[in-house]
RNA sequence: GCAGCCGUAGUCUAGCCUGGUAGGACACUGGCCUUCCAAGCCAGUGACCCGGGUUCAAAUCCCGGCGGCUGCACCA
């Protein structure tokens, strides 16, 4: 049986599993009607915390990219686990593993030739048999093909972020050409999970927020760290010790490496709090060694306790140095640096071979180009061994005092390029969804309750009359068109008592209700009625408008209005 | 991917062993009633995961698939 969050989620229109006329497919769901408006109000709080207040833009890619890219990114070499499978038992299990914990040697570094061989040693942990098959692996992006003809090879992106990198140059002209800056992405990835499982926390197709922080790896302080240097953090180390401190100590302390990682650990806690995550159910783990993916040098998942799963990871913030900008470098050949200017220019002396293009030219045609680019480009060593034996030997070719002299030059350099380091918080969209509906889930007097934030509710608000006679009808529908009119989501009902209506409303997590009333046909006023605490408040059909934007906004809480009224 | 258990309306479930009209509760829809927290009355919609086999006859027995749960394995 499912657990009853996911059930209430299921049956009132949060998600649905997908296909499943067709007999349902593992991996994937359909955001439901009131699933798509909690997604997406989830995605625009991280678009103002992550965004509009850091001043980074959100760019769009497509999902499916070339097979270059997951080469240079590595991903299809290293997004592979070897598997191997007992020919007996028909049990499979990760040819590394097995390796390292039966032989005591490491298998990192094997290739699947050489632990096929070892493996057939190696007797099944299951039922004792030497019958291992060969290593195979398995890659978990999903493959396609690329027009007709399947010519061009493509993968379904695995994350989001590889589009950001390819795009650097780009970007890096559009931020003026100035680091630091960050971009995001809100968009889906895949993963061909083995065995997609838990609902909503292993999906097939997921929803990604990404921000890559772009910047200079000898500069990794961050002007506005303290706005949230006091933000309490419980972190998880290496180490395996809990504790909680601030992020300013902890950076202090060289627990977290810089600024960069204190304050956006800061900022996640922030953004999972908004969206309605009980602070005390998230902690920051750090991971291990051997956990840490091929392109990262250090990464702490936040991760946040749920009733269902424990703890899950629902955002990783990974130090991914120079690794990837690098990568693309190499595979593309085309320079993706910034230039990072010095305060004051720097003059420095130094020797440089000055050419003589003309007998180059004449002497070595069409290799002269090559030759030259070399030259042109020579290190220290190469111009110290001219200046030892009198000639070198550049592309197979001698070239001596004829072609080429040695001359000392100023040069003032005014800075220097570098390929800028990213620090990446990545956001699974789809889990945090899940973790907010359980932190909302209740139940009161055997009645269930999402008790979401105003600001994060799918629906804000539903207008009653409190009994279905024309009177107080045609007030309430006329209050829930001006209530639409500002863009607010709102529900009207008639049907059953008044109590039935608010529990239903209740058990989707609309925060407010609005009930028309035969006073309201007396002294033109309305109740407002909180979800939390199923109190009311009257408040004119004038003001009742304003009032309800303010609270569904957030800008007055319903205790406050009690208060006044 | 392996193993065990499971799959009946939107939900929870009876029926399956022992083959023969699939029953209930809640929810939902229409109507009546109803002056604030799942009230009542009347009427109604709605289901055997898919495919194959056995049989005169399959929700029920058998096989395969799909899906779910649990364990193992995996999870950047």
């Amino acid at each position: 049986m499912q657990d009853k969050v996911l059930e209430l989620a299921i049956r009132r229109g949060f998600i649905y599993p997908s296909y499943e006329i067709y007999g349902g497919v593992g991996g994937f769901y359909d955001y439901a009607p009131l699933g798509a408006i909690l997604k997406k109000k989830i995605e625009d709080k991280w678009r103002k915390i992550f965004c509009i207040e850091e001043g980074f833009y959100e760019i769009h890619c497509p999902t499916i990219a070339p097979e270059e890219v997951f080469i240079a990114s590595g991903h299809v070499k290293n997004f592979v686990d070897p598997l191997v499978t007992c020919e007996n038992c028909r049990e499979s299990f990760r040819a590394d593993h097995l390796i390292e914990e039966s032989m005591n040697i490491s298998a990192s570094n094997m290739s699947y030739e050489e632990m096929s061989k070892l493996v057939k040693q190696i007797s099944c942990p299951n039922c004792g048999k030497k019958a291992f098959g060969d290593v195979y692996s398995y890659n978990l992006m999903f493959k396609t093909a690329i027009g007709p003809g399947g010519k061009r090879t493509g993968y379904l992106r695995p994350e989001t972020a590889q589009n950001i990198f390819i795009l650097f140059n780009r970007l890096y002209e559009f931020s003026r050409k100035k680091l630091p800056f960050g971009i995001t992405q809100i968009g889906k990835a895949y993963r061909n999970e083995i065995s997609p499982r838990q609902g909503l926390i292993r999906l097939r197709e997921f929803t990604q927020a990404e921000l890559e922080y772009f910047f200079d790896p000898r500069n990794e302080s961050i002007d506005r760290f303290k706005l949230y240097e006091n933000e309490k953090l419980r972190l998880l180390t290496r180490e395996n010790k809990e504790f909680e401190i601030t992020a300013k100590e902890a950076v202090e302390k060289g627990i977290l490496i810089n600024e960069i990682f204190g304050y956006f650990l800061a900022l996640t806690k922030r953004f999972l709090v908004e969206v309605g995550i009980d602070e005390k159910r998230i902690r920051f783990r750090q991971h291990l060694k051997e956990e840490l993916a091929h392109y990262a040098r250090d990464c702490w998942d936040a991760e946040v306790f749920t009733e269902r799963y424990g703890y899950i990871e629902v955002v990783g913030i990974a130090d991914r140095g120079d690794y990837d900008l690098k990568a693309h470098e190499r595979h593309s050949n085309v320079e993706m640096k910034a230039f990072v200017s010095y305060e004051k220019p720097v003059t420095i002396k130094m020797k440089v071979f000055e050419l003589n293009l003309k007998e180059i030219g004449k002497t070595f045609r069409k290799k002269a180009k090559e030759i030259i680019k070399e030259l042109e480009n020579a290190d220290e060593k190469l111009i110290e061994e001219f200046e030892k034996k009198g000639f070198v030997k550049v592309c197979n070719e001698v070239l001596d005092s004829r072609f080429l002299k040695v001359k000392e030059v100023e040069k003032k350099v005014h800075g220097e390029k570098v390929v800028p380091h990213v620090i990446e918080p990545s956001f699974g969209i789809d889990r945090i969804l899940y973790c907010v509906l359980e932190s909302a889930y209740r139940e009161r007097n055997g009645k269930k309750i999402l008790s979401f934030k105003p600001d994060i509710a799918p629906i804000s608000v539903a207008v009653f009359p409190l009994v279905s006679k024309d009177e107080l009808k045609d007030i309430a529908l006329e209050l829930l068109r001006k209530i639409r009119a500002r863009g607010i989501y709102a529900i009207y009902d008639e049907k059953d008592s008044i109590g039935r209506r608010y529990a239903r409303v209740d058990e989707i997590g609309v925060p407010f209700a609005i009930t028309v009333d035969f006073d309201t046909l007396k002294d033109s006023t309305v109740t407002v009625r909180f979800r939390d605490t199923t109190e009311q408040v009257r408040i004119s059909t004038a003001e009742v408008v304003d009032v309800v934007e303010e609270l569904v906004n957030g800008k007055i809480k319903f205790e406050e209005l009690k208060m006044k009224k």
